[in-house]
RNA sequence: GAGCCAUUAGCUCAGUUGGCAGAGCACCUGACUUUUAAUCAGGGUGUCCCAGGUUCGAGUCCUGGAUGGCUCACCA
């Protein structure tokens, strides 16, 4: 990455040179506006249509196969590639001459009559061609395109430019969100927007981000949930509510965690956790027919059914299932301790029955989770803004949606009691005192909220570039993120 | 944060026991008016990630560091 001394490298100086010479013909290599009418995959999916007809297309030059006094090339526009043939008795001499000084990675546009060569490739006979922008810098190889993953990362424009498959991810990414907001907006959600800046951050277990804001002199927190606002938009009485939006959390990075990630969450008034279940199953296998075109898909190897309706089963009778511990008869904090130490688990004698319970699924359960599974019934420690069970509790109208091991969606009857409410928070905020830096912080204007009235609601929250991980087959979340979060590098 | 692995030309990658830095594509010069990973003839363009050390000699061995990947921990 020396690139920045343009005298270092030789690829870089001979295309500046190309530029001048350019300019010095009277052309300018970095022009306006090109009045662009066809696309290429248009012109390839209906060469009927198209035969013999004039066309205006524009894009960047990916091959170029020079044969003296005639040449063949490829453009690539948004939509694919196709072939131009540039010869000397259709363009002119002066054309032609400057055809031969522009560079693979160059942007042109050209017009000419579409038709077919004699090896059977639709191809655009050009008549006239202008560089559009000179390129100065040489682009991948065409065979391996460009491979390292940290320069796909760091330089996505490059990584877009020459690994179409790359390219498709992101038009999946965004077909699977324009359906997910069809499906909500067909079913009289409102789309909203809430602050992303927070006094106090809340809705989530997570450790903030936090900024300064220089006028009001005071600290703000990245938000790391969508949750506390939206619910008192439920106050407000607008029923059914829904935010696409960025999120942050202050954690570690791997393959599925970004610093900063895209969550839907929404909330409908007067429903609860049952009708959550029914909407999220429903809202998935509509974004997989949407964007796919089927409920059935792989990811890594692993076919996996998204059809309706899923598969639902309690935590405490998965853990009977999978871990064969019955967490109905065990009732004290220590008992369940004892439990999970017996299968091995690493657990602090301070931990209560909920929090037990939980460490339990995670380890023996969730690896089990490969088609979609709805677990029902969360433990109440660790769920402060879900409604509890009128018959136990100790737990939660809450699910998680699990597919392929992870989860992907998160719900609750939501928690509408303020005197409740604001009980949990104090507990939260016993955690905190002890050490715990992802507990709840109190929010006295949520709870205040609460005070006017919450409807009766059900919520949920899908965590979206996982979502779109699985259903682009995608292994790693940076796969699914046009720009990850990356530590810059001191050279550049 | 810990462990393992990787880093060599613009890109994709070789590099033997420690002994002159390599290939393909791209690029440069020339030929070629239906090619398509065009072809043919010629040309190597480099801070071998960085800093030390061992050695007559280091891309190669040792130590430290940087960045990334994977696994684990935390989380979604």
């Amino acid at each position: 990455m020396k690139l920045m001394d343009s005298e270092l490298n030789e690829l870089i100086k001979v295309r500046r040179e190309k530029l001048q010479e350019l300019q010095d013909m009277g052309i300018q290599p970095f022009g306006g506006r090109f009045e662009v009418t066809d696309k290429a995959q248009e012109i390839l999916s209906d060469f009927e249509g198209y035969e013999g007809k004039q066309v205006k297309v524009a894009g960047r030059l990916m091959a170029k196969r020079g044969h003296g006094k005639a040449s063949f090339a490829h453009l690539q526009d948004r939509t694919g590639q196709i072939q131009i043939y540039v010869r000397l008795d259709n363009v002119g001499e002066d054309t032609y001459s400057v055809f031969k000084k522009i560079d693979i990675g160059d942007i042109i546009g050209v017009s000419g009559k579409v038709f077919k060569t004699k090896k059977g490739e639709i191809t655009i006979e050009v008549h006239t061609l202008e560089i559009l922008t000179k390129s100065l810098r040489p682009l991948p190889e065409k065979w391996h395109g460009l491979k390292d993953v940290d320069l796909r990362y760091r330089q996505r424009y490059v990584d877009l430019i020459v690994n179409p498959e790359t390219r498709d991810v992101f038009i999946t990414r965004s077909k699977v969100i324009k359906a997910m907001r069809d499906f909500l907006d067909e079913r009289g959600f409102l789309e909203v927007e809430t602050p992303m800046m927070h006094p106090i951050p809340g809705g989530a277990l997570a450790r903030p981000f936090i900024t300064h804001h220089n006028a009001l002199d005071i600290d703000l927190y990245l938000r790391i949930a969508l949750e506390l606002h939206l619910k008192r938009l439920l106050v407000g009485g607008l029923e059914r509510v829904y935010e696409i939006g960025r999120v942050f959390r202050n954690e570690g990075i791997s393959t599925k965690h970004n610093p900063e990630f895209t969550m839907m969450e929404l909330y409908q008034a007067y429903a609860d956790y049952e009708v959550m279940m029914e909407l999220t199953e429903n809202l998935i296998a509509s974004c997989a027919k949407e964007a796919l075109g089927t409920t059935v898909i792989t990811y890594q190897g692993e076919e996996i059914d998204l059809t309706p309706p899923w598969t639902r089963i309690t935590m405490l009778d998965a853990i009977k299932k999978y871990a064969e511990i019955d967490f109905t008869e065990i009732t004290t904090d220590e008992e369940a301790r004892n439990a999970a130490k017996d299968l091995g688990l690493e657990i602090d004698d301070d931990v209560s029955w909920g929090t037990v319970v939980n460490e339990v699924f995670e380890e023996k359960v969730e690896p089990h989770l490969i088609q979609p599974t709805f677990v029902t019934d969360y433990p109440i420690e660790i769920s402060p803004l879900a409604k509890k069970k009128d018959d136990n509790p100790k737990l939660t109208y809450r699910f998680e949606a699990f597919i392929y091991a992870r989860e992907l969606a998160n719900a609750f009857s939501e928690l509408n009691d303020p005197i409740d409410q604001k009980e949990r928070f104090i507990k939260q905020l016993k955690q905190r005192e002890k050490g715990d830096e992802e507990a709840h912080m109190m929010d006295e204007d949520f709870v205040r909220a609460l005070e006017y009235g919450m409807p009766p609601a059900g919520g949920l929250g899908i965590g979206v570039d996982r979502l779109i991980m699985l259903l682009t087959d995608s292994p790693s979340i940076r796969d699914v993120i046009l720009f990850p979060t990356m530590r810059p590098r001191d050279n550049e």
